[in-house]
DNA sequence: GCCAACGTTGGC
DNA sequence: GCCAACGTTGGC
């Protein structure tokens, strides 16, 4: 603060002070005119204490759309309309006229830590000069400069290492929302200029229209907080304020009330972040506990039994929890929790209700989080390329998309860690061929999978399904947790296989379970796997080991019919056909025309040639509703053979089914 | 129980 | 500042 600033202070402008004229412009004493700042405590006249804001001059240009007063300190502003400082009476507050307190009406002031736990929600924390009009949900408000329609919310972030930092988010009138500039410039691109719009704080930096002083003083401020806001500052201006500090540079305007204001301040988000890492000093004193109040959680009173409590009990499940190394959220002691917490607008949505100890999740050690996410170590993990082409690849924004599913490419899921559902379809698809020649079992799928009639526990027994349904539908997550089952099963068997020397024995998992096969039988399926290497198999056919260890071949070229199926030899040359990730039933003509097991080239090549008569059954279309706009489900007979011959395009299972829509 | 949606936070 | 994406929520 400026030495001019302070001794300015001191003169104090009295109830009913005129209003000030700088360089012939009137300043009313309006809230308008007041901004946000340095908080002060003195003893008035009448030796009562009070706490007053006083505007430093630097602050005076900090971007400020409101240029209210907060709460009912009082402020003063000490910038002429051209940027010079001016003597200014009644820097301090004492009992101003009301109309310096338009804000007091509906008075929430008390002591900056109470302030704190009532203050409006973050969300919305700073506007335009227009009057505010917040929705009554999710903290939204209307943001009229963007036009008509437009909501804006700034959310500060409540946990983690960017605590307190805040975020701004609009909404189109379509309820589009927006998250950064370069988003917001995509959607207003055919509407607005959006270059001179400063995103955080809303506002266009327009120039050139003649303003009220307290127009041209707000826009003063906003270009203060534009980039090249220093050399705008007239030379004058700058010197009769000192050294430009980053009070300069802060680019969220502070607002009457904001919560957001002063977790911007430095003391504050000091607090927070100190909260943050004294987190385990419990209790955390009625001071520590409010100065980091951020809206919609539930905070300690501070003063209740259990506040003032300064030891865990230590036998409570809290404490347990807490001394339990497997569970790191560090909880507060039961008999601690405050009896009468206060809640603030909202509750967080990841906060516990019952939880008033912390309200910031405590990860003690944000390597172990990281882990649950990843290993690290798989293909997956490493990968840093989008497939581009999977669902979640395709709902990015740089793929065109909406930006509704937010999940990392599919391909680069981790294959232990991540979550079921968003593990990739196949482990093939990670690309574990690359490694030693292993690729995963089958091929990546056909979009169409079974539809949710379809139970995990009937397809767990294909043979045995009646009534399975086959669709085009987008039904992932049951065929991806069938396959991460499968994926379980053949992961050891690999990790088994790729151990072999003290893993002699591998079990096999498949169709043909409870066979086993030894070290010597393995070696025998190499064998033909190097002889059917060494063979010409029918055209694009192909022959690779995969986990199991299974040897199989698939069919390489897209333009054959035979592109969905593989053909499965374990280590007893036992084999299964596969058509689109379902084994063949066992009375499919095929089998029967082969021999039972496939030990030689000769045998294999037969099969695959015989294979290549044939089309994958097409199942039937359900009967179509009119005028319905539903997409056509296609189903097949239970027992569909799946191989039909070429000339067929439906199995008689499936054509009998057809019959009876 | 599943999953689309999205609030939120980490990282660049 | 922006993007990536984790993990929760609520609708179905």
């Amino acid at each position: 603060m400026s030495e001019g600033l302070v001794d300015n202070l001191g003169s104090g402008r009295g109830p009913g002070e005129e209003d000030m004229e700088i360089n012939g412009e009137v300043l009313k004493p309006t809230n308008d005119l007041l901004i946000e700042k340095e908080e002060r405590t003195e003893v008035g006249d009448n030796g009562m204490e009070r706490t007053s804001q006083v505007l430093s001059p630097l602050e005076a240009l900090a971007p400020s759309d409101s240029l209210d007063i907060q709460d009912h300190a009082t402020s003063v502003p000490v910038m002429t309309g051209h940027g010079q400082t001016e003597k200014i009476p009644g820097g301090v507050a004492e009992e101003q006229p009301v109309d310096w307190f338009e804000p007091l009406e509906d008075d929430n002031y008390e002591d900056d830590t109470q302030g704190d736990a009532e203050e409006e929600s973050v969300a919305g924390s700073e506007r335009s000069g227009s009057v505010k009009r917040v929705t009554v949900e999710e903290g939204w408000e209307d943001w009229p400069a963007l036009g008509k329609g437009w909501k804006r919310k700034a959310v500060v972030r409540r946990s983690g290492s960017s605590v307190g930092q805040s975020d701004v988010y609009y909404m189109s009138p379509s309820n589009e929302r927006v998250r950064s500039r370069v988003e917001l410039s995509k959607v207003l691109a055919d509407t607005l200029d959006m270059t001179m719009f400063d995103y955080k704080a809303g506002v266009f930096r327009g120039v050139g229209q003649p303003k009220p002083l307290q127009s041209s003083l707000k826009d003063r401020g906003d270009r203060a907080d534009s980039p090249d806001s220093n050399h705008r500052l007239t030379p004058l201006s700058r010197s009769s304020m000192g050294t430009p500090s980053k009070d300069l540079q802060h680019t969220t305007p502070p607002r009457p009330n904001s919560s957001l204001a002063k977790i911007s301040s430095p003391s504050v988000a000091h607090d927070v972040e100190g909260m943050k890492q004294n987190a385990t000093k419990l209790p955390l004193s009625p001071a520590s506990s409010v100065s980091v109040s951020i809206n919609g959680m539930w905070i300690p009173c501070g003063n209740c039994r259990a506040c003032l409590t300064t030891e865990d009990c230590g036998s409570c499940a809290n404490c347990k929890k807490t001394l339990n190394p497997d569970t790191k959220k560090l909880v507060r002691c039961r008999k601690r929790k405050c009896l009468c917490p206060i809640l603030k607008n909202s509750t967080p949505q990841y906060s516990d209700p019952e939880d008033f100890s912390v309200n910031v999740d405590i990860e003690d050690d944000d390597e172990e989080k990281r882990k649950r996410r990843s290993c690290g170590i798989c293909e997956a993990c490493n990968s840093r390329t989008d497939c581009g082409t999977c669902d979640f690849c395709i709902d990015k924004p740089k793929f065109g998309g909406s930006n509704k599913k937010r999940q990392k490419c599919r391909l680069r899921q981790c294959q232990r860690q991540a979550m079921r559902h968003l593990l990739p379809f196949q482990l093939g698809q990670t690309d574990f061929g690359s490694q030693e020649g292993w690729v995963q079992l089958g091929r990546p799928r056909p979009h169409f999978t079974y539809s949710r009639k379809t139970t995990p526990k009937k397809r767990k027994t294909p043979h045995l399904e009646v009534d399975m349904e086959f669709t085009d539908d987008e039904d992932e997550p049951l065929q991806e947790e069938e396959d991460y089952r499968y994926m379980e099963t053949v992961s050891t068997a690999m990790w088994r296989w790729h151990n072999r020397e003290r893993q002699p024995i591998i079990t096999f998992q498949f169709q043909t379970t409870g066979r086993t096969s030894g070290i010597d039988q393995e070696h025998e399926l190499l064998k033909l796997l190097k002889s059917l290497h060494s063979s010409a198999l029918p055209t694009l056919w192909f022959a690779i080991m995969v986990e199991g260890p299974t040897l199989q071949l698939l069919q390489c070229s897209k333009l054959s019919h035979m592109v969905d199926t593989t053909v499965q030899i374990d280590p007893s040359f036992y084999y299964q056909i596969c058509v689109q990730g379902q084994p063949l039933l066992l009375t499919h003509p095929l089998y029967e025309a082969h021999p039972s097991c496939l030990t030689s080239v000769p045998q294999v090549a037969n099969l695959l040639l015989d294979l290549e008569k044939y089309n994958v059954c097409q199942g039937v279309p359900t009967k179509e509703q009119p005028f319905s706009q539903a997409p056509i489900i296609i189903e097949r007979a239970s027992t569909c053979d799946f191989l039909v011959l070429k000339e067929t395009e439906h199995c008689a299972r499936c054509k009998a089914l057809s019959c009876s829509y």
